[in-house]
DNA sequence: GAATATTAGTTGTTTTTGTAACTAACAAGG
DNA sequence: CCTTGTTAGTTACAAAAACAACTAATATTC
């Protein structure tokens, strides 16, 4: 009748899964939020234009899997410290190409600094071939894969 | 001068994390929210003490690395739904014991067998092997096993 | 054993998020 | 064209989270 197989809270994966990103992040952020005061989308936004050059804010959303108010007030803030251009564009003059500027290039050549050297240590806590396994499988349960 | 090296963004860890847990976290709301309109805090706190037993508010942000306001509304709102009940401690008349009403122990064994009926369907993602490996290194990443 | 510091939990205020409704531009069908 | 529908992005309002300040009880220390 009572089920005595082995769920654990600890190893429901969502749980687990929220708990790892939190710890992460918070980790993480401590190192970059001071220094530039960038909330996560915002981080993001900064992220994608400076990884993958200049896209619209829908773009940013579909590949952050991100919603578009979100977004929005992320371009807003970023446009106003300067970090970003907006461009109407030609084609399309609802949209805007946000583009960095040289002090949002700036911003993000330090942060991706950061970024490369953090994962570089998480990465030290797994074993050779883990990382990627690891890797692997939050891309699929993140479906970043589809 | 310019870094060659494989750094992605689709690659960095609290990035991944971050979107797997989103992703998990909201499939698994749209199974259970409707049902109980439980905040995840509060379906937090319930699973504490359906599968951990009595104990206090302190103890569960311990375990769960929540911040004691957080934990404090989602008491309040799961006392007022008679989900639990709060007994002043004897030794301790700061602390009250939290513990689950016959109604609270309903939904929790409703919910349990939800939770795990997903996490089944989770695991069905991977091979074998691979899950326990994931669960494995998200708890080491999570700090859960310190 | 009074003064001080800590702890359990709550409450109030500010940020951030989620959701819906909105504007302006485009697309398609008649 | 001109009505109807869709799309990019914004704004307004409601829900939730973060953070700080608070109360009341307990520990500590001199």
């Amino acid at each position: 009748m009572t089920k005595n197989d082995a769920f654990d809270l600890q190893n429901f994966l969502p749980y687990l899964l929220n708990q790892a990103a939190e710890q992460s992040s918070l980790e993480f952020q401590r190192i970059y939020k001071d220094r530039y005061g960038l909330l996560r989308t915002e981080w993001r936004v900064l992220f994608h234009l400076g990884m993958y050059g200049d896209m619209t804010a829908k773009e940013i959303g579909a590949r952050a899997l991100t919603h578009k108010t979100k977004i929005s007030r992320a371009v807003s803030r970023l446009a106003q410290r300067r970090y970003i251009t907006r461009t109407r564009s030609e084609n399309d003059r609802r949209a805007e190409l946000l583009a960095l500027t040289p002090a949002g290039q700036g911003v993000y050549q330090e942060l991706r600094g950061i970024a490369e050297d953090y994962d570089a240590r998480l990465e030290r806590r797994f074993s050779r071939g883990e990382g990627a396994l690891l890797r692997m499988m939050l891309r699929r349960l993140a479906g970043l894969d589809d």
